[in-house]
DNA sequence: GTAGGGTTAG
């Protein structure tokens, strides 16, 4: 065996003289919205100045700059400061680019693996194949206890030989039986125990996640002067990759290295995919620059892992990275990669790039199989790319490409992501008519949203019928449509009567229902009796929300309690509902004519973040987004900006030339109308802002128009007076 | 599942 060798960490800090990369593997702030930690602002004023401050900094985003400890990618950022990427200017984002290499010719960089994969011995089938093949299965047929397995095993058939011995293991399958035949193979010192013998029940045992049993062979096999090998440890990594004992894989990875063992590519890129899956993607980069810098020639399933690691982390760079490497390297991505990629384009929000990459694919000559199909429409989908997404789905007819369950109801959560919904009636149909693909719990739960969304309440409800008599389980989304829809249709009785089966039937009320029920009540304009019901069942889903929407809709409550409830109730709600819960609760005070409280509340919602970009100042042109609020809340906010621009034209500040208010125009089918009812408020205000002839969704106004408003306004008030 | 590594929804 070759000398010891240091353990990896050691080996990856050897020869360093400069650091090539920065450490700044979390770029993705998404933290922003979390844990509000306000600031206590020394004063308040009754007037809460929202677009008075340029800063874009949060609350939030100023307490959570914490450090932590440094990680291992701390600790081996200085190994990649010579290394050879052959890529052509792109690097990963979380790589900043450096300006120089350092190399040092005349001392070889030592290797981090071995480039020749691990030979396999080859080993010949026994002549009594068929008596030890009917040998194990009935070992495999027979009980798990010892006894049974000490009776069976009496059975051999004939003498034991490696051969015979391999086959009967590799044809045990409950991991049991390979187990407990290892150990009678050991204990009966019948013929010399062998590497592969451990390698072959080790594997069986991966099977079964019996990570601890397989960590008890390897101690056995060092404890028995058994050699371990490559395929040893890789299904050591493996297995414990599975069980999700990362620390586990990266111990033994590190123990293989101590023994003086060099992982071949099988077990580099299994670690290198254990540090994928920890998010550490700076030691994966250090590990792939580093093999590649001693002339390894990596292969498709290496850049699959690097591709999967950088979708995660969003960065699209990354993926490109992955591309430029397997081009310059001259490997061709097979379908794996493929989809890996086309996954990562779309969890990096890359439609285009996705689409052609898929069209690459398929010129390349690689046939697209489900996961390719369900990668690609499912980016169309949340693109709402009705057209590609149509053209793709008669491609996928037409070529008879493959379709599976994940893949049917992928295309229905599409259709209701680009509201179509005849389409997916037809689909739904072919579901239930076929054989091995009848809809489930969430195909229906994509019909409910498809109806839900169209506001087609009959419908609807017949598809919650249906569930019931089928016995398909209403899961908490679909519950939540459900809840939307009669909500908006006024059918309150309905909706409290499928709120009620729903918690019935073990829905776990979360934030989103909540969100559902708040935009309900929202809408229960007028009626004391509709509006008891909807709270009725926000009081068993989240008694606090309820309580607050007393607090605030009280005239006597003091802006510091509310204030401080708000806190609660935002920090206690999950990020992604924080601001839909603003909105509505935004909404509900203007329906009760509380616009005081309603500025107070866009107000606290600025404070604590929620609505990042919602002013945005460039030096010719000032921009009021209400794109991601409700009616109420874009309303409160237009009247906020006007008098914050009134003041400012008052007080004879800077103003820029153009000023500008957008809504959007509801890309999607099911949500229009912001800008309908935002043009009908600044007509109310008399404000001086027209619909964009070049941008839809935009209100447009000059300098001149504002303060010409703006005298106007305060001449006619001083008449009036 | 040929002794070892990579890819699908909500």
């Amino acid at each position: 065996m070759a000398a010891p060798l240091s353990s990896i960490t050691d080996i990856l800090f050897t020869d360093t003289k400069r650091t090539r990369f920065t450490t700044n593997t979390n770029t993705n702030t998404a933290t922003t919205n979390s844990n509000p930690n306000p600031l206590k602002p020394k004063t308040l004023r009754k007037k809460f100045p929202i677009y008075c401050t340029t800063s874009k900094s949060t609350p939030e985003a100023a307490s959570t700059t914490t450090k932590k400890n440094p990680s291992l990618s701390e600790q081996l950022t200085p190994l990649a400061n010579k290394t050879l990427s052959t890529s052509i200017g792109i690097q990963p984002n979380v790589l900043s680019k450096p300006k120089s290499t350092w190399v040092n010719p005349t001392k070889p960089k030592r290797s981090v693996l071995s480039h020749q994969r691990q030979k396999r011995a080859p080993y010949s089938y026994t002549p009594q194949l068929r008596d030890f093949q009917l040998f194990a299965q009935k070992i495999n047929e027979c009980g798990n206890s010892d006894d049974e397995f000490s009776d069976m095993v009496k059975e051999i058939p004939h003498t034991l030989t490696r051969e015979n011995a391999l086959l009967v293991l590799n044809s045990l399958k409950p991991w049991p039986k390979t187990h407990m035949f290892l150990h009678w193979m050991r204990t009966q010192n019948l013929i010399p125990m062998e590497t592969i013998f451990y390698n072959v029940t080790m594997k069986s045992l991966r099977f079964g996640r019996q990570f601890q049993l397989i960590e008890e062979l390897a101690h056995q096999m060092f404890d028995d002067g058994i050699e371990l090998d490559n395929i040893t440890y890789s299904t050591i990594i493996s297995c414990a990759k599975k069980c999700n004992l990362f620390d586990k894989a990266v111990y033994w990875f590190e123990r293989m290295y101590k023994t003086g063992l060099m992982p071949d590519e099988v077990t580099y890129s299994a670690i290198l995919d254990v540090y994928a899956k920890l998010g550490k993607v700076q030691e994966v980069i250090n590990l792939y620059e580093r093999g590649r810098a001693t002339g390894w020639k990596p292969d498709p399933i290496t850049f699959s892992v690097l591709g999967k690691m950088f979708g995660e982390a969003g960065d699209y760079d990354g993926i490109r990275y992955v591309l430029q490497e397997m081009k310059s390297i001259g490997v061709q991505p097979n379908l794996v990669v493929y989809n890996t990629l086309l996954e990562a384009m779309g969890k990096a929000g890359k439609p285009g790039f996705a689409r052609s990459l898929f069209e690459e694919m398929i010129e390349s000559g690689v046939e697209p199989n489900e996961k390719t199909l369900t990668a690609v429409i499912k980016i169309y989908g949340k693109a709402r790319w009705s057209r590609d997404a149509l053209e793709l789905w008669e491609r996928m007819k037409e070529n008879g490409w493959p379709m599976d369950f994940i893949l049917y109801n992928t295309l229905l959560n599409m259709c209701a992501d680009v509201g179509l919904v005849e389409e997916a009636e037809t689909l739904f149909k072919d579901m239930k008519q076929s054989e091995h693909t009848k809809p489930d719990s969430y195909s229906y739960t994509a019909m409910l949203n498809i109806y839900g969304s169209e506001g087609d309440v009959d419908s609807a409800m017949e598809l919650f019928e249906e569930m019931s008599r089928l016995g398909i389980q209403l899961n908490v989304m679909g519950c939540t449509c459900l809840i939307q829809c009669l909500g908006k249709a006024m059918e309150f009785d309905d909706l409290v009567r499928v709120f009620d089966v729903a918690i019935e039937r073990g829905v776990k009320p979360d934030d989103r229902l909540c969100g559902s029920l708040l935009s309900v009540l929202s809408l229960s304009q007028g009626s004391k009796d509709d509006e008891e019901k909807v709270l009725s069942c926000l009081r068993k889903a989240n008694p606090k929300l309820v309580a607050f929407i007393q607090l605030i809709v009280d005239e006597e409550t003091r802006f510091e309690a509310v204030k401080e409830e708000f806190k609660v109730i935002m920090s206690n709600a999950s990020v992604e509902v924080r601001r839909p819960f603003c909105n509505c609760l935004i909404d509900i005070c203007r329906n009760k004519d509380l616009q005081e409280r309603a500025h107070e509340l866009l107000y606290l919602g600025t404070l604590f973040g929620l609505y990042p970009g919602l002013h945005n100042k460039t030096n010719s042109e000032w921009c009021l987004d209400v794109r991601s609020l409700s009616v109420g809340a874009a309303l409160t906010a237009l009247e906020e900006w006007m008098w914050t621009l009134t003041k400012i034209v008052q007080r004879e500040e800077a103003l820029p030339e153009f000023f500008l208010a957008q809504t959007g125009t509801g890309v999607h089918k099911f949500a229009q109308g912001l800008n309908i009812s935002f043009a009908s408020h600044l007509k109310k205000l008399a404000a001086p802002f027209n619909p964009s002839e070049e941008k839809a969704g935009c209100f447009v106004a000059t300098r001149e128009d504002l303060i010409y408003w703006v005298r106007s306004k305060f001449s006619s008030a001083a008449v009036a007076t």
